[in-house]
Parts: structure tokens; C-alpha cells; sequence
RNA sequence: GGGCGAAUGGCGGAACUGGUAGACGCGCACGACUCAAAAUCGUGUUUCGCAAGAAGUGAGAGUUCGAUUCUCUCUUCGCCCA
């Protein structure tokens, strides 16, 4: 594929690119990862920009560099610019330049490409000049490893302290001058196959030699940099402009139109919104908008113009969604302001981890863009809290022949091993699980799930085998169990149905403070992990709750205390399977499950502590006592050995 | 190549700020019920050992009275890189 050249439509994200990465620091509710992958993309890099002289036989006089490890000047063996440099205009004649460039456009431009491709150059007559010594001159070549967009599409290289340019300059022969030593060696360390990018001292370079890297170096050598008025300092982005064009028909279209002369017009507001035609062949090669001749003309202020057929980003949309999710019913407006300052930000956002850097990225900057242009709207971040969460995975199946196979099409006598239903002999292969696609076969149809097992037991699978940020491996014994676990729920409910008719208006029964702690200490439990997110340590708390009531309903109660506990009980559990709980209550003749139970601490305060014997950080024994046991009492005559 | 994270039984996973490792579920084993099986119920289930006991949270070191938890080195795996 071939990268084409078209007029394209940009955001300028990077003008904000300071403030969204200094305003990661207010979300404290974000997880750490997702923040560090938005600083990482964001990319601030503190160093200088510097003017190299240029000789040669060419109209060239300096070339400017970005480099973060001025420092590393004295080191200093070769130029390396993009192949679409301005300079490339010089060269693009030369067939041996051009099959060059087509070479370096096979490596790609993601970083990894460049990362772990191979480095080649193409070199130039052109010489250029050590800026801090002035005596020295290095070669300038092209290079597959430098970029346009970022910087200034040139960067001096260092080998000794690079590794990018160490592998080129072994490649091409070119001097490996070693200018920081790590701080335990003598001055006679060498750089030879591998880059020293470790702190250390500056060394071989003159009257920069004895300076601590990286904390004194960079910013003396800026200091110098700039007294001797070669260069000065910079903060360079990683983040560029946020392409918004593409040749497709489903995005939102881009409200713009050109006259024949091709200049640009904006759709005047009267005429807005430009809605997509309905009808389109999308058979059509390219983009099908191109082909919808009546659809693209229009008339603005008397001129004949044809609106832009490239279409704007999905991502365009989804950076502001939430917003018309405070107004949905506002004919205007896409938003109403008011609404927008009641509901905003979002309290808890939940996404996939695979939307941490662009989707929330892009929103941040919406919310940016939109304040910055209007004085009664200010929020600059939409997202309050942040949470991501896995993805439903299944193991994979393919029959003798290598063809995906779906769940159902499998079948198995021990359980071990499977085959092709009606085909004995033909020896399914299993696969690790992976997340659910159609292509794979691996999926699992959430509606047929529900009809065979009802809505309560799938969710409370979904929930129940793994913590809600990593993938849940779906798992048809686990879904079994959810189901029983909802049957055996009923029952317990009927048997307790029948005990609180019978129970007695008698206070302190036997089994009345057993029960009024435990229900206060799982209503503590759930609220902590509610918080947390612990939603399957949740479900692990209703089968203590289910095991916890199977024995302790041989005592007797008071009519009104387990009629409350239990009540409590069915209020906390009804969010992970609210229908069967519903059903529970209304059997039991309770109101309305709305209120959530509080904690009495009185009940969360243990009566007897356990002191653990150790020796040698190895636990012996156990002594259980009194919580309130004087010392002299306590002499071990109690100790219980495990 | 870089960035980030993870590693706990046969499996998924618990363990709040360093203080009884393995909660809960699955699986497995045995028992009850049954002519039998399924379902259900009960008991057990980290490893070695008859037991007493010992070892044990990827490997190796360190800090500590005490480490799954903190620090360093290493191994393996996962995610992300317009």
C-alpha cells in the first residue's frame, strides 16, 4: 500500500498537548496504567534545538536538529535527516535516492518497525560541522530511521550513547567516540558493541568534560549552547495534530465545500447539518461519497460549490457522545449548556483498557477545545473516574482440517477429549482462550444464555470467576454453577419462609447474635468491595452467605431479628441477581429493598483475639483469649497448637 | 527495540496499610440416597508423610521479630507502541 497525498483535516490537539499531560496528575480516580500509557503518548521531551553548518556543494547552509542529549555533542559522527527533509528536493532526480526512499517506505513508521527494523542510510556530499568543537566535520545521510513529524525531521548521531545510532554507524564504518563513562570506570572506558545511555561523567569533551549525567549536563550544555547563540532550548511533543479525514461513507460528514477554483468554504450555519444520503452504492471503488454527484452540490452565498466527500474520524463522535447523553432530547442544540454543567463529569466511566490512550485522549482534548472557544462552558476533564475492564474470552476449536469449530459443534465423553459431534474419529484441537470474535467461532450467544439459564445466573457468572479488570474465561461448568447456586438460593428462601413463621416473639434466642454479627460484617464486607470493584469476591461472599444461613438455621430466632437480618441480607445480594431476590422478598411479604442496610460496628469488634505464637517468623501455636485478658491470665495454658 | 504490568493448589482466583497463605467457586475423591445412573446432600482436597512434623506464593539474594506484600538481580508470560 501506498501512502497517498490528499487535503486532509487536522484538530490541533497538540496545542494542548502541556495541559493534557500535566492535568493527568488531578485523576486520582484513573488507574496508574492508563495514565502513564496517555504520558507516554503524549511524549514531552525537554532538550534543545541546534543550528548544524552545512558545507558542500549545494544551496544548503544549516540544518536545525531536536535532541534531548546535547551533551553528548562531543560524540557527535554523523547528520541524519528524513527522506522528506526539505533538503530531499536536491536529490529527487537521483534514481539511486529515489530507490532509496522507496526502500526506507517498506520499513514503515511505527516505532517498533523502526525500532527493530534494520537501519540504512543513504549518503549525501554534503558535510556537516561539530557546532561546540568547529573543527571537526561528519557526513550527512539520510536515514530510514528518522521521521518527519517529529522534531525536525534531523538528529546528530551519537553512537556511543545511542543505540539506534550505533547499530548505523557500525553499519556504515563510521567512528564510535565515547564521551560518559559510568561513574565506577576509569577514563579509558569504551564503547563498543553496545551504547552506554546510563548516568555517569562526561568525558572527551573538552570543556564539557567532568559533568555529572544526566543531571548537570544537559542543562549546562544548553547554557552554553545558547551563549554561543547555536541553538536554544525546547520542549518537543510526541503528540501531532489528530488527522480527522477519511474516505469512507460512515463517518460524520465534514460541514466544508470548495468552488471550482478549489478554494474552501465553510457550510454556512443555515444550511447545516449536511446529512449523509441514505441511498449509496457502496460497491464503488473508493470512497462511495465521490460517486453521489447531485448529493455534493451546493450553493453558498450565490457560489456553486461540492462538498467534501471525506468523512470525519468515528473517534470524532465518540469524544463528545456523553455530553448529548445530558440533553438527549434537545432539538437545537447538540448539548444544552445547563444540562452539561448538572451531569458533568461523568462519576464512573467503563471502558476496555484497548480506549486508554486515544478515545480518552481525544475526549480530554474535546472538552479542551470546546472550553477554549466558549466562555460559559468549563470543564476540562470529562471523566471523573475511570475504570477498565476485561473481555469475555473462550477456548478455541478446530476439527482435523484446521477448521474453526464453534462450542456446539464439539462434543466429548470424559471430558478430556473432544471430537466432532457424530464424528468419533475426527479429534477436535483445543486452543487457548481468547476473546470472543466470529471469525474464530469462539462465541458465545449471551440471548441463548439467558432463555436456558435466566438473566440472574449470567450475570452472576459473568461476575463470579474473575476480578472485572482482567478477561473472564468463559466456562460452561462455571455458568452451571451460577445457575445452581440461584436454584439452591430459592430453596434456602423457602425453608427460611417457613421458619419465620413459626419463630417466636421471644427475645435473645440462640441463634439471634450469630446471625445479627455475621449479616453485619458481610453488609461490611460488600460495601468494601462495592467500592473496590471486587465484584467476584462479592459472589464469593454470597456463597459464604448461602453456606453460612444452610447451618445455622437449625437454631431458633426471634421473629423480628431474622426477619431483618434476612431482609438486609436479600437488599445487599439484589444488585448481582435482582430478580430472583425480588422474588424472595415478596414471598416473604417484605417492603420494598431500596434502602441500604448500614453497619452496626458494635458487631464488627471481635469478643476473643488470637495471638499467634512464632518462632523464628514460624507460626507454633495459636493462643485464643478474652479480648480484654490482663497479661499475668494469659500464660499460655490456653495455646491450641494448629 | 521501548514502555507498563503479572507470576499463589489440578483450574479461575482470595488475603485491608508487612502479622494464622490458599476465602469462594470449579474439578477430583469418598460416603449417603438409588436396582443403577443423573441430580441432590454430606465429608475431604497445597505438597511430602501412617503420624508427629516439615516444606511451601516463578528463581536467587536483601531489609525485618515476622515478607504473597517492601528493595535488588534474573526467568517466563501478558498488554500497549498513530
Amino acid at each position: 500500500m501506498k501512502e497517498k497525498n490528499s487535503i486532509s483535516g487536522f484538530f490541533n490537539i497538540s496545542k494542548f498537548s502541556n495541559e493534557l499531560l500535566e492535568n493527568l496528575n488531578s485523576l486520582d480516580n484513573w488507574p496508574k496504567k492508563v495514565k502513564i500509557m496517555q504520558a507516554n503518548w503524549i511524549g514531552k521531551s525537554f532538550g534543545c534545538e541546534i543550528d548544524f553548518k552545512i558545507n558542500g556543494n549545494l544551496p544548503v547552509d544549516t540544518i536545525k536538529c531536536f535532541t534531548t542529549r546535547p551533551d553528548t555533542l562531543f560524540g557527535f559522527s554523523f547528520l541524519a535527516v528524513s527522506v522528506d527533509h526539505p533538503i530531499s528536493k536536491f536529490y529527487e532526480n537521483d534514481p539511486k535516492f529515489k530507490k532509496f526512499k522507496e526502500e526506507c517506505s517498506k520499513t514503515g513508521t511505527t516505532e517498533e518497525s523502526i525500532a527493530q527494523g534494520e537501519k540504512i542510510g543513504f549518503k549525501t556530499n554534503l558535510m556537516a560541522v561539530n557546532p561546540l568543537s568547529q573543527s571537526e566535520e561528519v557526513p550527512v545521510y539520510f536515514a530510514n530511521f528518522v521521521l518527519m513529524d517529529y522534531g525536525f525531521g534531523a538528529v546528530f548521531g551519537c553512537p556511543g550513547h545511542d543505540q539506534r545510532d550505533l547499530d548505523f554507524a557500525l553499519k556504515y564504518n563510521l567512528p564510535i567516540k565515547t564521551v560518559v563513562k559510568p561513574i565506577d570506570h576509569g577514563n579509558n572506558f569504551k564503547v563498543e558493541n553496545e551504547a552506554f545511555t546510563g548516568s555517569g561523567i562526561i568525558i572527551n569533551s573538552d570543556f564539557l568534560n567532568g559533568l555529572s549525567v544526566p543531571d548537570e549536563s544537559i542543562v549546562e550544555t544548553i547554557k552554553i549552547i545558547e551563549e554561543k547563540k547555536i541553538g536554544k532550548k525546547t520542549i518537543n511533543f510526541r503528540l501531532k495534530d489528530w488527522g480527522v479525514s477519511r474516505q469512507r461513507y460512515w463517518g460524520c460528514p465534514i460541514p466544508m465545500a470548495y468552488d471550482k477554483d478549489g478554494n474552501v468554504y465553510p457550510i454556512p450555519r443555515d444550511q447545516l447539518p449536511v446529512k449523509l444520503p441514505e441511498k449509496i452504492n457502496l460497491k464503488s471503488q473508493g470512497n462511495p461519497l465521490d460517486q453521489e454527484k447531485e448529493w455534493r452540490k451546493i450553493n453558498i452565498n450565490g457560489i456553486d460549490c461540492l462538498k467534501e466527500t471525506d468523512t470525519l474520524d468515528t473517534f470524532v463522535d465518540s469524544s463528545w457522545y456523553f455530553l448529548r447523553f445530558c440533553s438527549p432530547n434537545n432539538e437545537q442544540y447538540g448539548f444544552d449548556y445547563d444540562a452539561v454543567k448538572y451531569w458533568m463529569p461523568v462519576d464512573q466511566y467503563i471502558g476496555g483498557v484497548e480506549h486508554a490512550i486515544l478515545h480518552l485522549l481525544y475526549s480530554r482534548f474535546f472538552m479542551r477545545a470546546i472550553t477554549y472557544k466558549n466562555n460559559n462552558f468549563s470543564l476540562s476533564e470529562p471523566f471523573e473516574s475511570l475504570f477498565t475492564q476485561g473481555m469475555v474470552c473462550h477456548e478455541t476449536y478446530k476439527d482435523k482440517n484446521n477448521n474453526w469449530l464453534s462450542p456446539d459443534q464439539i462434543d466429548t465423553k470424559d471430558g478430556k477429549k473432544f471430537y466432532v459431534k457424530d464424528q468419533p474419529n475426527n479429534i477436535v484441537s483445543v486452543g487457548p482462550p481468547e476473546s470472543m470474535s466470529k471469525s474464530k467461532k469462539n462465541t458465545i450467544d449471551p440471548a441463548k444464555m439467558i432463555e436456558n439459564y435466566g438473566a440472574d445466573a449470567v450475570r452472576l457468572f459473568i461476575l463470579s470467576d474473575s476480578p472485572p479488570e482482567k478477561d473472564v474465561q468463559w466456562s460452561e461448568q462455571g455458568m452451571l454453577a451460577s445457575f445452581k447456586f440461584i436454584q439452591k438460593f430459592w430453596l434456602i428462601n423457602n425453608r427460611i419462609k417457613k421458619i419465620i413463621e413459626k419463630c417466636s416473639n421471644e427475645e435473645n434466642q440462640e441463634g439471634d447474635f450469630e446471625l445479627t454479627k455475621f449479616t453485619n460484617r458481610l453488609i461490611n464486607k460488600i460495601n468494601i468491595n462495592l467500592e473496590r470493584f471486587n465484584y467476584n469476591v462479592i459472589i464469593a461472599n454470597m456463597h459464604e452467605t448461602y453456606n453460612f444461613l444452610n447451618k445455622i438455621l437449625d437454631k431458633k430466632f426471634n421473629k423480628k431479628v431474622l426477619c431483618e437480618n434476612y431482609k438486609n441480607i436479600l437488599t445487599i445480594m439484589s444488585p448481582v441477581i435482582p430478580h430472583i431476590i425480588n422474588e424472595c422478598s415478596d414471598v416473604n411479604n417484605f417492603d420494598n429493598l431500596q434502602k441500604w442496610p448500614s453497619v452496626n460496628k458494635k458487631y464488627l469488634e471481635e469478643e476473643t483475639v488470637s495471638i499467634v505464637v512464632q518462632i523464628g517468623g514460624k507460626k507454633k501455636g495459636i493462643i485464643e483469649t478474652k479480648k480484654d485478658t490482663e497479661q499475668k491470665n494469659s500464660d499460655g495454658s490456653n495455646i491450641k497448637r494448629r
